[in-house]
DNA sequence: TAGGCCATCTGGTCCT
DNA sequence: AGGACCAGATGGCCTA
């Protein structure tokens, strides 16, 4: 039982090892990027927030908006595609709440990636994976001890 | 300087 | 109607 324990110690060590070799090979570099996000001094925040385009006195809620919106999709753009429909038409005050809670939502996501990236195993002089590395990292990890249960 | 990563804003869609 | 979710756009920061 012990020595089962060493055996998968040992095996999560080369797995982090192969990881490291495969997948990250250029991951040596000390200190984590952490990015902090300063929405005041953001000159596109500002510039979005005063944006009013979208509001109700900019009349484009009048003009069939959805052919006045910029669309990297083409016409395969679900707002393109099907029936039209009017364009919701917000506040100022109901957008700015909107935002808050998408500020919300992805502090929230970033958690998860948080709490994802203290259950894979990496080394701790690793800079900070990043969220596709996290989600990659895990899914390699989850195959692995899937097949290590597997075959004791 | 280019590319990667991230935070934020934004508008469309889905769901309650 | 309004909130959640999603994806595109944009700009800042960092590293090779």
């Amino acid at each position: 039982m012990e020595a089962q324990g060493r055996c998968a110690e040992l095996t999560l060590i080369d797995f982090v090892n192969d990881m490291n070799a495969m997948e990250f090979p250029y991951k040596c570099a000390l200190g984590a990027k952490q990015q902090v996000a300063h929405p005041q001094t953001c000159p596109n925040y500002r510039v979005r927030l005063c944006d009013s385009s979208w509001s109700r006195e900019s009349g484009l809620g009048a003009v069939e908006p959805q052919h006045l919106h910029l669309c990297a999709q083409g016409s395969s753009c679900s707002a393109h595609a099907g029936r039209s429909r009017r364009r919701r038409i917000i506040t100022v005050v109901q957008r700015q709440a909107a935002n808050v809670r998408e500020r919300k939502r992805m502090f929230s996501l970033n958690e998860a990636f948080d709490e994802l990236r203290r259950k894979v195993p990496t080394f701790a002089y690793e800079k900070r994976l990043s969220r596709i590395e996290t989600l990659r990292l895990a899914i390699v990890y989850i195959s692995f001890m899937t097949d290590l249960l597997e075959n004791t």
